[in-house]
DNA sequence: TAGACACGGTTGATACATCACCCAATGGGA
DNA sequence: TCCCATTGGGTGATGTATCAACCGTGTCTA
């Protein structure tokens, strides 16, 4: 079996890692500066953009999970810590006595108002800039092709 | 200030999200893959995989940690992990007193033996082949193009 | 040759992610 | 109407990342 694997070409081996490792340092630069300027996780940021992204400013812990794509118990642990902090609250659903809302509150909006620009400004310099728009078109059809795919198939 | 920002247009907002999203599910489940499948985490991978590229299967803490973009104290809870797991071992250096190796051992290399084919045939069926050459070489030199940015400005 | 400073690595505290379970409410059949 | 699988969410243990402070070793220079 080890012996039929197809392994990676040159070309390949050098995008993969260069994949790799531009998520890495992009990720990486974007979170330190996100935190060291506002006192917001890139977790936290992301929470709070689906947050003001939704009306009142609330969602369904579940739904919020799916949209992240994160598993229902690192919302549990992170919203409680969000709560803790004083960004979020959490709501008891009248509907469906299982269920609850997390809500955005006014300090959490305070928070990503104030870390939204230099966010948006560091996504351009760091990425955006140096993109023409063609390989910008690229990217976004690899990048929906791929996630589509795996989508199809949940493995 | 907040009024002068650059926000992101609809196509640069949906570039960005697609590749941010990409990286998400692909390392995510590389990641639960790997993990499932054999007992090696993606960072215990990492770390193989540049111990076995290295001569003696050996190398510095601090290379190890330039290469992989890891900062010292994380390699060094890391592979003192590692090492309680049999997959390295740490080894005074004679030259400078205060450093030292990290070097793989059998079981290291047993362990990443067992799991790359696995590996490897993920990153092909998630990925790679559901991107044309074309592509590839678009995203290979978007990729270090940025990263190049990224070492020459140190923000 | 004595400081002073840089380097390589360690440690402990804290935040975060994941896993395996748990629990209560719900909703569909038999 | 009862039963039971499913759903929405919570919990605690464990592994991992990050930060700041630390310590001994090396190196440079006055």
């Amino acid at each position: 079996m080890a012996e039929t694997v197809r392994w990676l070409t040159p070309e390949e081996q050098r995008a993969w890692r260069g994949f790799v490792r531009l998520h890495e340092r992009l990720g990486g630069r974007l979170g330190r500066l996100l935190q060291s300027e506002s006192k917001v996780s890139p977790a936290d940021f992301a929470v709070l953009v689906h947050l003001t992204d939704s009306p009142h400013g609330r969602q369904r812990y579940q739904d919020l999970a799916r949209s992240l794509e994160w598993e229902k118990s690192r919302m549990s642990h992170h919203i409680a810590r969000m709560a803790g902090r004083g960004m979020v609250v959490r709501e008891e659903c009248p509907d469906d006595g299982r269920g609850a809302f997390v809500v955005i509150t006014d300090a959490g909006r305070e928070a990503i108002e104030a870390a939204a620009p230099r966010h948006v400004e560091a996504v351009r310099d760091l990425f955006l800039d140096h993109v023409t728009p063609a390989e910008l078109r690229v990217l976004t059809e690899i990048s929906e092709r791929v996630i589509r795919r795996m989508d199809e198939d949940p493995s």
